[in-house]
DNA sequence: CGCTTCGTTCAGTACATTCTAAACGTTGTG
DNA sequence: CACAACGTTTAGAATGTACTGAACGAAGCG
């Protein structure tokens, strides 16, 4: 803890609760919160460790994660240290990671679909209900919402 | 455990694992896959505790959120049991309950640009890159996503 | 009015997750 | 070539969550 100010420590724990929120471990959030911050953006795992007053072991273990989703990148570095820093407008790949849940749900309707007979309807029905739901949210947004997620944040960039 | 059998129980542990992909108790996941299937539709919770083999207090604490979520709705029993149902299409208000969550990042955002000083630009970019985002689910997800998951239900449904 | 049935609540337990500390491998550096 | 710095991995501890069993309150039924 080198003199973190109060007003970014609530900031931290604010991002921490969202992650939580929405199912990724706190620590994420809060290395999130930091890399928004910090000055350089780009932060070592050592940096971040000691910034956020934590063990190197949980950054390691969180920042990994958070790479393959495409939420923070590594850049190419000289030294022994890896840089680490936020991938411009990388929620799009945090979308896709809840999409693909979807496909879990669709997957299990599908397959009640094969177990339940023709002769029970109303079964089907409901079954059936939740298939199209997920798939819905998987192909759909997939298309649309991706599109017009970024002719949102092309308005609002170009607005300010 | 009254003689479920095990195509079923595969239902139930998929559903299951489905729920907890996005956020759920299992328990809640079991409990609907079993709704989704049992004959009648209308089931009291110590039917549900016996056929899905768990104490009535965890269908108890499980049934509660689910019927304030409007995942399954209660029907007007005369006797002492309570009945419960799917609510037909009502995934709708999962989604409402997860757009929820995203008002909660959008707030700490918000509290990150009150707090970051006009003169540090890049870190003021993005953070409003993340309140962007969450507005953008929060909203436009609620305006055209669920007309659009209506109309998509509405065009299945007819078509079967 | 006892008795039974149904649902709820509470205390305790089992489980999974997340963090830390310490040992390790690797890679620059003097 | 010894040393130091950085990141990774593993074992262990702490925390939080989910489930069960038992006690309880309420509501029909004999």
């Amino acid at each position: 803890m080198t003199g973190i100010p109060p007003e970014e420590a609530e900031l931290l724990n604010r991002v921490g609760l969202f992650f939580e929120m929405v199912g990724a471990p706190r620590t994420m959030g809060r290395i999130y919160g930091r890399l928004m911050v910090c000055d350089p953006p780009e932060q070592s795992l050592t940096e971040l460790a000691e910034a956020l007053d934590m063990s190197k072991a949980s950054i390691s273990t969180a920042v990994r994660p958070m790479q393959e989703g495409g939420l923070v990148e590594r850049l190419p570095s000289s030294g022994r240290s890896h840089r680490y820093r936020i991938t411009p407008g990388g929620f799009t790949q945090v979308l896709n990671v809840q999409l693909a849940r979807m496909r879990l749900g669709a997957e299990a309707a599908e397959f009640g679909l094969s177990v339940v007979g023709e002769d029970r309807p109303e079964q089907r029905e409901r079954l059936a209900d939740l298939r199209d739901f997920c798939e819905f949210c998987a192909t759909v947004v997939n298309d649309d919402f991706l599109r017009q997620w970024d002719e949102y944040r092309a308005r609002k960039r170009s607005s300010r």
